[in-house]
Parts: C-alpha cells; sequence; structure tokens
DNA sequence: TAGATTGTTAATCGATTAACAATC
DNA sequence: TAGATTGTTAATCGATTAACAATC
C-alpha cells in the first residue's frame, strides 16, 4: 500500500460504481476490461490500471466478476460505511439535496437542515424540520456530525465554514459560489454548476466554428 | 491559433473567472500571476501558461489588468453570446437551477421548463410556466433552443437526449444518474452530484487513516 | 490444450513546473 | 535606470496507452 492512489483515479471509481450497478442490475455476472472500456468511453488499458491500484480484482482469461467488483470499490469509497450530514441553506439547492434519495443509499445520512430565515424555519423537507442556524452548534457536537453540505449564498461562506470546521466536521461539501480554501485538515469539495454550464458553452462554440 | 487548448485548461477557466469578478468588485486594478496563484492556491507557471493559450493579456513588470483579463475570460467563455436553454424535469433540481439567477448573467437564458406530470404542468416557476412534454419538440423548433438542462429520472434519459438532439438542440447539460454518450456533435457535460460526495467520503476516510 | 484476458512493465503522451530572457 | 513580471522555452513529472508474459 506504498505508493498513493492519485486524485484522477479516485475520481473515476465513482463513476465505475455507476456502471457496474447498472450492469448488476441488468443480471450480467461478468465482464472484461474490454467490454466495460466501450461501454464507458475509455481504455481498457486504464481500466486495469486503475483497479491494480487497489488489488486488482480480476481474473486472468475472464474479466471481472461483476458483483465482486462492484462490492469491492463500494468498499474502497466507505459505502459501508455511515456519514452523517447536515444541510445549511435550505434554499433552492439545500431543497434538491435534501430530497435526493440517493445519498442514504450510498452511506450519507442527512440528519439535519439549517437557515437563518424565519420563513424557512421550522418546516419540513423529507422528514426534517428546519432548525434555526443558532442550533447549529450544539447539533453538530452533539450528534457528531461528520460531513456539512453549504448551500449558502456566499458573502458569509467562509465565516460558517470555519465555524463548523471549529465544531469537528470531516468535510465541507460546499455549493456556495465562492471557493473555499480551508486550512486544517477539513476535506474540502467545492462545486460549482455554473461551470460547467459556461465550460458546455465554451465547447459548443468551438464546435460550431470546426463546423464552419 | 494552431494548437488546440487542453480541456483542463478550459475547465480552470470559469474558475479564473469567479475570481477575478471577486477582485473587480473588491474595487482593485491589476494583479500578479503570484498573487493570483495564491489567492487560487495553483502555481504562477500555470496561470502564465493557461492565459497564453488565449494570446496572454498580460504585461511585463506589470502583471494583469484585472478588467482586461476578465472581459477577455468572459468573451473566450461566450458570455456576450446568448444561449437559451431549457429545463427538462421540474422536480427539485430542476427547480434549483430554474431558480439560480447567475446563469441569466453568464448569457444562459432559461425559456422553457417542460414535465410530464400533471401536478407540474401549469405551475410557474421563476415566472415561466411549467409546459407538458407534448409541446417540448414545437418549442424547441420555434426557439432554436441551443442547450436542454436534463433534470429527469435516469429511467428514459437516453431517449430524451436523442429527441431533443434530432430538434437540434446544441448542447446536453445532464443531470441524470445516467451518463450520456451521444453519437453526432451535440455536447454533452454529464453532472454527477453524488460521485462528488462519494469522493469526499473517500478522501475523509484517507485523511483519518493517516492521521492514525 | 488453446483461447482469453488479466496483471504488469515499458513507451508515449501531455500537463505542470521551473527557469530565464525579453520588456514594460 | 533598476525592478518587476510577463511570455516562452526547457525540464520534470505524472498519467495514459501499448505491449506482452503470466495464468486462468
Amino acid at each position: 500500500m506504498g505508493k498513493k492512489v492519485s486524485i484522477a483515479v479516485i475520481r473515476r471509481l465513482p463513476r465505475y460504481y455507476r456502471y457496474l450497478s447498472d450492469l448488476l442490475k441488468a443480471d450480467i455476472k461478468r465482464i472484461s476490461s474490454k467490454e466495460l472500456s466501450e461501454r464507458m468511453g475509455i481504455t481498457a488499458s486504464q481500466i486495469r490500471q486503475d483497479l491494480i491500484c487497489f488489488g486488482g480484482f480480476g481474473q486472468q482469461g475472464y474479466g471481472y466478476n461483476i458483483e465482486t467488483l462492484y462490492s469491492e470499490i463500494g468498499k474502497i469509497l466507505g459505502v459501508d460505511r455511515r456519514f452523517t450530514t447536515v444541510i445549511i441553506g435550505a434554499g433552492n439547492m439545500g431543497n434538491a439535496l435534501a430530497n435526493y434519495g440517493n445519498f442514504k443509499k450510498r452511506g450519507y445520512d442527512l440528519i439535519g437542515i439549517f437557515d437563518i430565515s424565519p420563513d424557512r424555519v421550522g418546516k419540513v423537507i423529507n422528514g426534517l424540520e428546519i432548525m434555526h442556524m443558532d442550533k447549529l452548534d450544539d447539533f453538530i457536537k452533539k450528534n457528531k456530525v461528520d460531513i456539512a453540505i453549504l448551500t449558502i449564498p456566499s458573502q458569509n461562506i467562509s465565516e460558517v465554514a470555519e465555524r463548523v470546521a471549529k465544531l469537528g466536521v470531516k468535510g465541507i461539501w460546499n455549493f456556495s459560489p465562492q471557493d473555499l480554501h480551508l486550512s486544517g485538515n477539513v476535506i474540502v469539495e467545492n462545486v460549482h454548476l455554473s461551470d460547467g454550464l459556461m465550460v458546455l458553452g465554451y465547447r459548443i462554440r468551438e464546435s460550431e466554428l470546426k463546423g464552419v
């Protein structure tokens, strides 16, 4: 386990996991790196190289047993372990995430939703009553929250981030438009949806220019 | 303009754009690659290398004029041009995206929202009345829609994708859990929010193991 | 056994970083 | 002019791809 796995490989793991889940549902028992590569649009070499980082779960002449591979990648991704999460900011994005059922299936339990607006506090989203931010600190400490999902406007994002970091949160999933750089050992994943849209726009224009 | 710009560079552009926007708001006039690199957490070399792909907008001994650079990157990303978009699927994610104001500012005009559920059709989101999917084809053709934003469950995702592709849509922003591989010259950006969450989970576990 | 396909090593490719001359 | 910082080339690093021996 000496060599550490590159982030590029890690980021492909959930993708493998999704494809394997679909294959499993389709009741397919085994698959070769070649066939999987065609389905996913990447090279077979890359698949084998990626999997070997974690020990390589295949068998020569046979390929990969889908059930095994699925479960192994699940273990690597920590699907077996539970993470507790809270959503901070019960606006549209907070709502959308709170109602997204797949997270629970993957080991992420939403146990609290917070907002500062009196209009929202007290309302129920997906079975959880929205709490006021005043109660955030106690809640995080008492429930040992692992991950804070930030879906608040950017103004006070770093303030809130540092607050939850101090309270012992291990990871922050940041949806605010502003990047978060946190010192210490809190892991941050910044999500910028509009970035993706702008890249899409760029690529459309590029392809139009080529087409002319 | 011979060498084509790598996708890695393209994907960093919206990030530069955001940082420059903040600097602009803070009324800062110029910045060196070194200072920007410290703010963004990347190397100064990379910034200069990235910008040079598009001509290099700096000046020796001075750095970069923020207003100029901001506007140039905006042009590269096509902020000056308008894209028309429709959202297909008025569930939670569709709602969240429809209410997200920043897209319009960046040149993306939402002009239609569609759903198949009678409960939703007719309701108004952000000033737009949700239309039934039956009207989708006519609407896309009549309004020359550039981008379809897919926020529907995965079951019939590729069916809908091919349908809008045939109608002349140039890009698809896909939020369904299933990857979309489209032939032809429709540009696809797949978004998988839960992938990011799982990567966050992995990185948390990894850091816990290191910490022990 | 013969065929298939992995695990693994080597080659290639591309992206990032470092260095420095050009120049504002 | 001296100092600063870019544009640009060269060096390094890492990731992807190709090739093939091992082996099921």
